[in-house]
DNA sequence: ATAAATCACATTGGATCCAATATTCAATAT
DNA sequence: ATATTGAATATTGGATCCAATGTGATTTAT
């Protein structure tokens, strides 16, 4: 069942092109190029405009007419605005995700959570860490506040990872992550709601002391 | 300066069908053709696609491939966890907006409020309401929580536009709007923060109520 | 008469082409 | 030498055309 399900061209383009914005793959303030982008795919601009129309509607390119779109560029204050929001969606998820999980879903957020922790490459650090509390929210079904939860890590997916290498980043991360895992495990949903805003708060702070010293 | 800033046939498109969506001229369900949206705005299809697109990013439309986009519909589920996103993101924006309100924006604010108050004619109280929230949040400063606010508004407006007309809706939202502005006036950003908590909260009960009894 | 198959039409997805604007760089004037 | 103008190039915005898929009516077989 859900054959013929294939993707468009646009939104093959869309994911790939989200995913070198996140991943820091090309840089804040760098152009998209149509024509570039469309020879990279095999396909022509049509798709390819579609999909930045797309990531502006994300807010993860600006776009300004004959000029072309650029990959959006945050200021330390929209950086703390957007880390704010997380702190204030993020919980809410996790404690409406906690009564919903199953012993299954618990023991692959363990593994993700040791994989974080055990991994030396820090090019994954990243991706293990979303990977991580992905599992955990995936159990809510709050879809509006996934989603723009979803969106708001994507704008400042390039800072967390900055974070993560920082300092005791992965350390103090790794940390955090066992106490909210364990109250998850608990079934202490406002301990882990509490928790993940910490985590979140203590994440913005180290980031902004960071950006202030550079 | 800014000579020059017309806006592209695609965000004309865009803003065009967001507001014929959002006011509900288009019906929950209703397929967007293409051809005829394209005929309809002297233009080719190409930027009604870029629209199109656009919308689907905003939630607003459902595309299917080769079948084309509809207006999304929402269960009644899906729009009580709206009301719960604006009553967790509107609140804030109160909160910084207060100490921000300069007192020839609270008086702007205050004849809106007395207009949607005054005004008889039902086709207007949905752009009234919207009217005096938004100029009230015009005084903050948290671009994402508004742009955030904003979309989730624009997915239910259609609901909101609902509540008003059933009811004792528009005399309670009268009621409700006097007393956030006063707390706003006072200078009190925390009671003008729960008063608009509350009124999302009252106007999201009546509305299930109401969408139960149907 | 009904159900399956087929064909014509409608609609969307994508490619190619043209127009409008921006950018670059050389030529010219001061 | 530097600033300015203007042409050549690059890039985006939009129109038109073609291919792929869906839809609905009609035909055909049972």
């Amino acid at each position: 069942m859900d054959i013929s399900a294939t993707a468009s061209a646009s939104s093959i383009v869309f994911e790939a092109l989200r995913k070198a914005i996140i991943q820091g793959e090309l840089e804040e303030g760098e152009p998209l190029r149509q024509d570039e982008i469309a020879r990279l795919f095999n396909t022509s601009r049509i798709p390819v405009r579609e999909a930045i129309s797309r990531l502006e509607e994300q807010g993860l390119v600006k776009i300004r007419r004959y000029k072309g779109a650029v990959v959006t560029e945050l200021s330390p204050g929209e950086t703390e605005e957007i880390f704010n929001l997380r702190a204030l969606l993020e919980p809410e998820i996790i404690r409406n995700a906690v009564p919903r999980m199953t012993p299954e879903l618990l023991a692959e957020a363990r593994e993700k959570c040791a994989a974080f922790s055990a991994s030396q490459d820090p090019m994954t650090w990243g991706d293990l860490n979303r990977d991580f509390h992905e599992t955990l929210y995936s159990a809510s079904d709050l879809t509006f506040f996934k989603e723009i939860a979803r969106n708001a890590i994507d704008r400042v997916e390039r800072q967390i990872r900055a974070q993560l290498v920082m300092s005791n980043g992965m350390e103090r991360a790794g940390v955090e992550h066992d106490a909210i895992i364990t109250a998850c495990g608990a079934g202490n949903a406002d301990h882990a709601a509490e928790l993940t805003r910490r985590h979140i708060q203590g994440a913005k702070a180290s980031l902004l002391e960071h950006l202030r010293e550079a």
